[in-house]
DNA sequence: GCTTACAAGATTGTCAACAATTACCTCCAC
DNA sequence: GTGGAGGTAATTGTTGACAATCTTGTAAGC
């Protein structure tokens, strides 16, 4: 999870190939879109050719994923797509939870008045989204929503561990987001989070945002899962 | 100053053949261990005759450690340990606060008898620990109350995140333990974790919990951090 | 004296070949 | 037909060498 950014010198250089980092995003990128299922056996050679990298980058990138939690190495036996069982799933959202309500406090107490504005514009397009039944435009509202607030609170450590859970569940938020009558449900939450952090109440805000999360964990225990593969 | 106990073998080998994940946790161990000071480069071909390992392997392991937030890695560059600022500290000190939170509240829901008898064991010890001025005692018991309320909590996701978190700032937890005054504020916060837990309050020990820690945060941010070398 | 250009050394990045392990399939005995 | 032994193919683990890059030290030019 190393940030990387080698253009910064004067060096008009075209480019910076960086296969190993350029490597990991691709697969990673490739995992999180769902072209590789969970269960699915990562081959290094077929790899090689689907990222136009060596085995040496591709070693590296699976290594860095596994660190992630996307993937899973045993030894002699290869890499995989980590099948993440649903009672992981409501782990991993329990302590997404309790660091979104970190997150949602800290930013109460640091909004700006732009910031503020901003919130609420989210909040009106919302509104206008789910009574236009537009649910696919809300749920890029609520991704930005979210994204915004971590950028207002400006926690470095909070945010990777947040994006590192996020991308572990990305395909049972995906079958979340198919769950009829979630948006009328989770946007009064969605609202009471804004308003109490353009209200520079963190308390208030913590609250609405572990309530907002706890019910994203109802939402995925009654979900039927369907066993594996 | 190889401080390996590796002698358990018959086989007169002096060189343990060392696998990946073997430099890892050497490596690790070391790090934590303050052999290699924050900012101290980590220059691989050294770092083979230390653990007597392949250069594959040490890279491995230093990629590994970087993902684990303990060394940084730069394109071309090298690894050195991480330095930890003050007001990462702080941040990440703030996540662990919450996710303990999480830890403590659901241990309350599942501790048994047998384990609230083993709570109950380490409060009265602590107790004395702290009257007979056996800080160090005090620490080490310390460190069991917090291993055992997240094995009666379960929670692999939570329990991740927290030893992560705590490898990034043994440095500093070290020094905190320094401070003068410390276990007598501590200790009838431990005595409401352990408390609520045996009461099965899971909003009260989650609360405690929070509460010890955003002391432990209080105390971080009194300490003279001597700046950047 | 100071800055810049250049060269030598040190360090990391990458690769392709080789070794070790595992998975799979065939064949044979019962 | 079933179970096991053995061999073959596929896959991963490891190594050493070489290339690219950065750092350091030196000397020339202003």
């Amino acid at each position: 999870m190393a940030s990387e950014h080698d253009t910064d010198r004067r060096t008009a250089r075209i480019s910076a190939p960086s296969t190993a980092s350029q490597a990991r995003d691709t697969l990673r990128d490739a995992i999180l879109r769902g072209e590789y299922l969970p269960g699915e056996r990562l081959v290094e050679a077929q790899l090689c050719e689907r990222l136009q990298a060596s085995r040496f980058n591709v070693r590296a990138a699976l290594q860095d994923l596994a660190a992630e939690g996307l993937v899973e190495v045993q030894r002699n036996r290869g890499a995989q797509v980590r099948k993440v069982s649903m009672a992981e799933a409501v782990e991993i959202t329990e302590v997404r939870m309790v660091v979104e309500g970190l997150i949602a406090a800290r930013a109460a107490e640091r909004v700006t008045p732009d910031q503020a504005t901003e919130l609420d514009e989210i909040a009106v397009l919302m509104r206008r989204a789910v009574e236009a039944g537009e649910y696919r435009r809300y749920s890029d509202l609520n991704v930005r929503l979210h994204a915004l607030v971590r950028e207002i609170a400006g926690h470095q450590t909070a945010d990777r561990i947040v994006e590192t859970l996020r991308g572990q569940l990305v395909r049972h938020q995906y079958m979340l987001s198919l769950l009829p009558g979630r948006p009328q449900m989770s946007l009064p939450q969605h609202e009471r989070i804004i308003a109490a952090i353009r209200d520079h109440d963190a308390k208030v805000a913590e609250a609405a945002m572990r309530e907002h999360i706890a019910s994203v964990i109802e939402a995925l225990r009654s979900m039927d899962y369907l066993g594996p593969a």
